[in-house]
DNA sequence: GGTGAAAGCGATGCATA
DNA sequence: TATGCATCGCTTTCACC
């Protein structure tokens, strides 16, 4: 299933399309040799099927005040689906939380939090996290330093 | 600092390029009630200045065959600047590596690693990452499902 | 710094192969 | 399905406020 239903010229698209939304359909036809009409259809075709989700600016965090990282382990007391389920609906509402999975593993869920600096942390573990009913443990670790953050797949 | 030297207009334009980058200037201007001119100088600002790292495509992972994500916490065995340093420079080499950060706590990396299968995984983890000098321990925790994936900051 | 208008350029739809 | 062409609309610049 690599690649699936995409040519050469799909593979590119997302290539590019992925380094830089911008880019426009001249652009991505002279690259990859194709004219603009053709390059058209398949970007229209690459986002009605889904393999392009959305297009998104990158914002620097840390110049809008968003220094602090923590990447927070919960691990809840009960896990009946209704458990997971109302946990899942109340995280989400967090604006706080940039994301967040369901693993395997030690713990339950990881979350992803991002703020402004660790006395907002702690306000928002004691105020909000932990107020969550059936909140069991939460481990936090915190960004020192970004090695790399990479949006785009390895096409 | 916050905001720190944005308006309402510009904090407007990041909060609208962070759900859809290709909106139009037009579009913008529409919504915030100013002239494409004014849009066109403020995005073009944003972008100079930094606070607009990039725009991106967002592809769907598992329509590429990129079906697992893995955390993978590493602990390394030295912590000499030039171990640290090391491993750093080696581990952004792997495109199955799509974000690492070096962290506070009782380990020294996180990785988020996408892949297609468990079987990929154990490759990886055997002659690639296991294979770098100075590892000490390997936990790696697999995402069940995404609950929450969001690149816009609240603003 | 903001605006409106003019000019240039790319996006978009279509007829054709 | 891919292309060239023609039209339309947005981007970009500039003189002015």
């Amino acid at each position: 299933m690599n690649p699936p239903n995409l040519d050469k010229t799909d593979i590119g698209i997302l290539r590019l399309l992925q380094q830089d939304a911008l880019l426009s359909n001249k652009q991505l036809a002279l690259e990859l040799n194709k004219s603009t009409a053709t390059i058209h259809e398949r970007v229209r075709r690459l986002k009605s099927e889904g393999y392009i989700k959305r297009s998104v600016a990158i914002v620097d965090g840390k110049k809008i005040g968003k220094s602090l990282i923590a990447y927070s382990q919960v691990q809840l007391k009960e896990h009946t689906d209704s458990a997971l389920s109302s946990f899942e609906k109340e995280v989400v509402k967090f604006p706080e939380v940039m994301e967040c999975y369901h693993m395997t593993g030690a713990f339950d869920f990881i979350l992803r939090i991002v703020i402004s600096d660790m006395d907002a942390y702690h306000n928002f573990l004691r105020s909000k996290l932990a107020q969550l009913s059936n909140i069991g443990t939460v481990q936090s670790f915190f960004v020192m330093s970004e090695i790399k953050t990479e949006t785009a797949y390895p096409l």
